[in-house]
DNA sequence: TTTCAACTGTCAATAAAACGACAATCTTTT
DNA sequence: AAAAGATTGTCGTTTTATTGACAGTTGAAA
């Protein structure tokens, strides 16, 4: 491994691995990072788009909220992911509401800075295009689930994604660190607190998993694979 | 306007508007025109998928069918727009199911030469990008809807949704050809085939809406809107 | 013209999940 | 260490929408 270059930040990222030392130094130039602490909003809905961000530290989720103050999650940012990309694809405000959920570090590359560094480095376009595929994709299957499955399902099949996105395998058991709430979990899988409860109890008491406030436990995601069919 | 030219019907998809008739001339050698008679399907889900498609007339929609046969609707494809254009982001298979409502006609570019074509002619490459990011706007208001969204509310929004894309305005009235059945409108909202039928009549009574076997009329939009927030 | 299949309309029964309420527990602040 | 605040756990109760069943319509096919 190299000497720690003062671009170590912006190495391991995705979307940049592999770039050249050359390429990092101009992609630092444009580039800034910044602390964020916990419960520190990074942008807001209705905010002009103008920049794009990269998550290095931390944990960032993005929210809507309904006329009425409902909230939905619409996504969860681990560390190497990008968020707020829609500036990339669009002109005009934000939709969501980004957060960070812990003390974050986050790097922020203005939105038309980032489309020139892109158009002199083409190998990043079939990467963002795969990016975008990825972002479609995922969508459609969240409607798709809304429509198909019922709230268990739902709630399960969020686990199951928390397990492969964030868990620490040992021996048969999945360790994860349990930085949501269950209002969060019932903001992410469309249902109400008491259900995610009752839901997690269940699988609990079933011996599937195991929880309490410090900790998460998937003790057989076969199983849990089972109820979603 | 020009004497009609023999790739008449390649000028009004969106997303050619403008070009000059040498690169229409191309696209022309590129791409090839079909006819489907309804109840056609043009593509199946876990097919490759080698194609983008441009519907020139008729009707189109994009299915998904959950394991135990239930059927969504992922989307309607009016004249004049593109389809099946995640081959052109992913390299995978089709995860969706394009049949004709009508008898239509389509014409099909395959997804290399289409690239190709692209980066060739780089004012396409924004006009994709918005496309693009209008499909993500799409699917992240359709979550949101169905998040915070009830049945009945769905359904007016729907209803609106129809008639800004599909209505013909005559006087204070707002005529829509009923190519869909109300089982159709319960795959586009996630409800049942009942219930719509129930929310419609409602709103029948109330003399909003007026329909029957052939025709769909929205009398007040303005209170469809109310109801919806 | 008759027949058949698909679609619409309606209703009662059932199921799923939200909601409201409140106690218990944990965390943070003072 | 006490108090306040946030989070979890557990209830009935109520709402919402699905389900199943069946009759009435309509359109297409024979």
């Amino acid at each position: 491994m190299a000497e720690k270059s003062k671009l170590w930040y912006l190495e391991n990222f995705n979307l940049f691995k592999g770039l050249n030392s050359e390429k990092l130094e101009s992609l630092g130039k444009i580039s800034k990072m910044k602390d964020f602490e916990k419960n520190q909003p990074i942008y807001f809905a209705h905010e002009p788009s103008s920049s794009i961000f990269f998550l290095k530290k931390g944990r960032v989720k993005l929210t809507r909220t309904s006329n009425d103050g409902k909230e939905m999650i619409l996504g969860l940012v681990n560390p190497g992911e990008v968020f707020g990309e829609m500036s990339f694809l669009d002109e005009g405000e934000r939709t969501d509401f980004a957060i960070a959920m812990e003390p974050s570090l986050i790097c922020t590359i203005n939105k038309e800075e980032f489309k020139k560094f892109v158009s002199e480095n083409n190998e990043l376009n079939l990467r963002i295009t795969k990016l975008i595929g990825l972002r479609i994709k995922k969508y459609t299957e969240r409607i798709e689930e809304l429509v198909f499955k019922d709230a268990s399902q739902r709630i399960i099949s969020f686990l199951i994604r928390l397990a492969d996105d964030n868990g620490k395998q040992l021996g048969s058991d999945i360790f994860v660190k349990p930085f949501l709430k269950h209002q969060d979990i019932a903001d992410l899988t469309a249902c109400s607190r008491q259900t995610v409860n009752s839901v997690l109890t269940d699988l609990r008491e079933k011996k599937i998993i195991h929880f309490d406030r410090r900790k998460l436990i998937i003790h057989d995601k076969e199983t849990l694979l089972k109820y979603i069919g």
